[in-house]
DNA sequence: TCTAAATTGACAGTATACTTACGATCTAGG
DNA sequence: CCTAGATCGTAAGTATACTGTCAATTTAGA
């Protein structure tokens, strides 16, 4: 068979692209959620984080990173300004020097409770223009879709056994 | 109706919220795209650019925020490096001089060129999990809810209307 | 015409998101 | 026991992505 001919370089091409509609879809979610949320002074980030320390409070920061699927570095400044709200706080392991606990503080806490509302407004927003049924489908593809790609990232969620040395697994 | 019971807090209401897919496929296509791409040392972004200045040759950094729908600022940097590459050149406006008219270098339609095919296959990559029809809905479902959500982002796209003054449109 | 408002590009500041590198520390193998 | 390799947190460097603000310039209205 030939090859195709080179089709004509347009802006269409990159509006219809997965990549672009994938960034401007995140560009979107992540407006509406500090719409949302601007009272409560937390980012998408931050808000993930803290959902994680308190469902697996004394987690350390590189298996964190593997929970919430973010960079470790990146983690780094994240915690650094969640310790700077008083949200959580650090506690070296008595067993591991290098390792640093992460736990929420009464603060943190208490702003998590706060700001579910509002999280739950935003996640509706982003939705709101399709009806119920293609936002079912959505979800669903795109779940499947960054199941099915989790190992082409370069920070491959690692929900479960990112936590087995946490004596709750394996 | 009573309040509904507020619902725990889970990792898994994280993992299913469309904010958290959104990002995470976000940074699955940034990460693709670099890998398809690396021998060019072109970004998303960048690449972005390129193409909406070899589509509206002489655009100025304002209108050519709203095309590729990215903030001024973070374009800012962008053009300093596509400049710093020699890919793009800035010339000053005759009749306005606070704008400079952005175009092409020859290297740069060359790499332009040249990158196609690395993108396409990235694109590709990005939707290979899933079957033909399921692309289809899931692509078809994103545009739908980035085109209705589009006055929700800071940056909403304006692809003609920015090129009014340019001599193309009104 | 002359000033007030709008526009343009630049800058500073914050927050992801990634890379590579490094020292401290832990663990396994010999 | 003691070193090789792995792991942990941290840091430096690059690149988006956004918020403001600012000066220079243009435009519109009184």
């Amino acid at each position: 068979m030939p090859n195709k001919p080179a089709a004509p370089i347009t802006m269409d091409a990159v509006y219809a692209a997965p990549g672009y509609l994938f960034r401007r879809m995140q560009q979107i979610a992540v407006s509406i959620f500090m719409e949302e949320c601007k009272a409560f002074d937390l980012t998408p980030v931050q808000y993930a984080a803290l959902v994680a320390i308190h469902t697996h409070p004394g987690i350390d920061a590189t298996r964190l990173s593997a929970v919430i699927a973010f960079d470790r570095s990146t983690l780094g400044s994240v915690i650094e300004r969640l310790l700077a709200k008083d949200f959580i706080e650090r506690k070296p392991a008595p067993e591991d020097k290098r390792i640093k606990l992460l736990y929420l503080t009464k603060s943190g806490a208490a702003i998590l409770r706060e700001i579910i509302p509002a999280v739950e407004r935003a996640q509706a927003r982003m939705l709101e223009p399709l009806n119920p049924a293609d936002r079912k489908t959505l979800m669903g593809l795109l779940a499947q879709l960054v199941d099915l790609n989790n190992e082409a990232s370069r920070v491959p969620l690692r929900a479960e056994d990112a936590l087995e040395h946490l004596g709750k697994g394996g």
